[in-house]
DNA sequence: TTCTGAAATGTTATAATATAACAAAAGCAA
DNA sequence: TTGCTTTTGTTATATTATAACATTTCAGAA
């Protein structure tokens, strides 16, 4: 059974370089293990997704990109396919947005906590949602290939915040 | 406790004629009990939905639609956000496509499971996916305002079809 | 019944997201 | 080096969605 993660939302008390860090040494040995080159150019995508900490859009990553010299859609898109393809990030479908993964090591597809109000989210991959999920499937002879679950809310702070009287 | 309703992917057997009567019968109701104006052109952008019962892309509606006459994307993309609105249907964000609701009596975001063979899809409203998310909102404190459950895979049908022999 | 204001639809233009197609460059292996 | 594969650059365009404003329709008030 697997152990559950406990949700992280993005807030003050996080230490951005360290976070950075480790996930750029995750990424570097996921590729390693699969045998991908992690090109400048995809390490700089990987890391700008990392930095903004929160869903971003493909046209923001270019943006980005564009500070450090001339770029063009596609090869942000090419670049978001390969960190897909080999699950260093994920995509937001009702956002049309990217985001970090945070356990890139062992392959899954998680859910998504996103707030609203803030944008962070947190990436979760509950095995209890899993379980009913697969247990749904087989009850109705679906064979899954994949999953989106995403929630939209607001996070505990903000919660906080929208009401402060009470 | 909710009762769970079982998977429905269409199929040969299925009776379209009185399928879509029912869902218009159902429509009708729905806009009356909510004081809502169920005009000529929303009536029929549902039906088209319908018709195609399959996931279907706001464009392809506007094709469709253009054969009755002019129309143009705002057109189309108004009457989906008014059936969206009062649940008479659901957009599938994975697909940028939008679908029937099957129950648009009761409210409900319901879950997915959508055939990558045949294009056919279910819709549920799981009570074991539902308390498994609630539940994990609660444990985390987020506040759930909305989700987005969408499961592609192989319907049971196309399972069979991809594997003929053994 | 006509008038009026709100709701709905029409129309044009454009924004936002994503990919096709082909050319050039970079990296690797013989 | 040479040749091959992978990656990136570049231009153009496809696909999805909305903004802004004009016109029409319709229910209810006068």
């Amino acid at each position: 059974m697997a152990k559950k993660k406990s949700l992280h939302f993005i807030n003050e008390d996080h230490d951005h370089e360290s976070c950075i860090a480790e996930a750029m040494g995750k990424a570097e040995k996921v590729c390693q293990q699969r045998g991908q080159r992690f090109t400048a150019l995809r390490r700089r995508v990987f890391e700008l997704v990392w930095l903004h900490h929160r869903p971003i859009g493909a046209y923001e990553v270019l943006e980005l990109l564009q500070q450090d010299g001339r770029a063009a859609p596609p090869t942000v898109y090419r670049a978001l396919d390969f960190l897909l393809e080999i699950g260093l990030v994920h995509r937001i479908a009702s956002l049309n947005a990217y985001v970090g993964c945070v356990q890139p090591h062992h392959p899954h597809e998680g859910q998504f906590f996103i707030c609203e109000s803030c944008k962070s989210y947190a990436e979760l991959d509950d095995p209890d949602i899993n379980n009913a999920i697969a247990a749904s499937a087989i009850e109705h002879g679906f064979s899954v290939r994949q999953h989106t679950v995403e929630i939209m809310g607001l996070c505990p702070r903000c919660q906080k915040k929208e009401e402060p009287s009470s």
